[in-house]
DNA sequence: AAGAGTCTCAACCGCGCAGCA
DNA sequence: TTGCTGCGCGGTTGAGACTCT
């Protein structure tokens, strides 16, 4: 066990096993243990190079932050999708996780998912998003919604398409991701021909899935404000819309090619 | 500028399992 | 069978960093 024992109990603190965070010199000390003894036997540790650390302690400093195999930097998009999809197949099986996420540990794993998790009920999420994957937009300058084919809309309808209709994707960050510049779009049909227009902008990949968070009052110009947020749930992609399902935004960007496609 | 609130992640805790005497 | 020890797993905590007001 970790706790101090009975007879170190009042005892000054070099008899106990220390907490807290690790000190430079103490890893020094499991380094030198591991590289003389090997792995395992962690209880030794404190016997064999005077590391005042409970063995659990030792072990998990070792497998967490020690080992030469591990990865450094933060969990990647694809080390993202890839917990995402075991979660769904094993839950939290950390342990087993790790086994296809190679340089990984269950502790980086879990806490990955547990703030993911919380974001997620944060924005009333589900966990297991939708995931989409917009395509390159920097050649789409300027689109005329009237000439895009209805077929292409899966089921849109345009005669449902609301007077005032802005999209704004404003710097949409996702750690670990390739977004370079911002995307920012909105339509506009102000009783003409209703356009479409986009800053240049390259968003590479992403996550979301709109909810709607928040309806106005229905007198203020019948508008419902739905929010859109990334899969960090740090900056949302705001998108003010009439009341017509959000789900229409989807089949839109994906009828006009901004998306490549949806991986459930 | 500063206090409050929120987020992140390293570390701890309790429990269960396996091996052994 | 029982008790002990070492180890591994998953849940939780809390200090420090960061962001917001």
């Amino acid at each position: 066990m970790c706790l101090f024992s009975k007879q170190e109990k009042g005892d000054d603190d070099t008899n106990r096993s220390k907490k807290g965070p690790w000190s430079f010199d103490e890893d020094e000390k499991l380094r030198t243990y591991v590289s003389q003894y090997g792995e395992g036997s962690w209880d030794e540790v404190q016997k064999k190079v005077g590391l005042f650390r409970c063995g659990k302690s030792c072990r998990l400093r070792w497998l967490n932050h020690l080992h030469p195999s591990l990865k450094k930097g933060s969990i990647t998009e694809e080390e993202g999708r890839k917990i995402v999809e075991l979660h769904a197949k094993i839950e939290s099986k950390w342990s087993q996780m790790v086994k296809e996420l190679p340089g990984r540990t269950d502790n980086e794993i879990k806490n990955f998912w547990n703030i993911r998790a919380r974001k997620l009920k944060k924005a009333n999420l589900p966990l297991y998003d939708q995931i989409i994957k917009p395509r390159d937009l920097s050649n789409q300058e300027q689109v005329d919604i009237s000439q895009v084919k209805k077929s292409d809309i899966h089921g849109y309808k345009f005669e449902q398409l609301p007077n005032s209709f802005n999209v704004s994707i404003t710097s949409p960050h996702v750690s670990n991701m390739q977004c370079n510049n911002v995307a920012s779009t909105s339509i506009n049909n102000n009783n003409t021909s209703p356009t479409l227009t986009n800053n240049s902008g390259l968003l590479e990949s992403m996550f979301f899935t709109p909810k709607i968070l928040e309806d106005s009052d229905a007198n203020h110009m019948h508008s419902t404000e739905t929010k859109l947020v990334d899969e960090n749930g740090k900056k949302p992609i705001s998108l003010e819309k009439d009341e017509s399902n959000h789900e229409d935004l989807i089949d839109l960007m994906f009828g006009l090619g901004w998306l490549d496609n949806y991986i459930f």
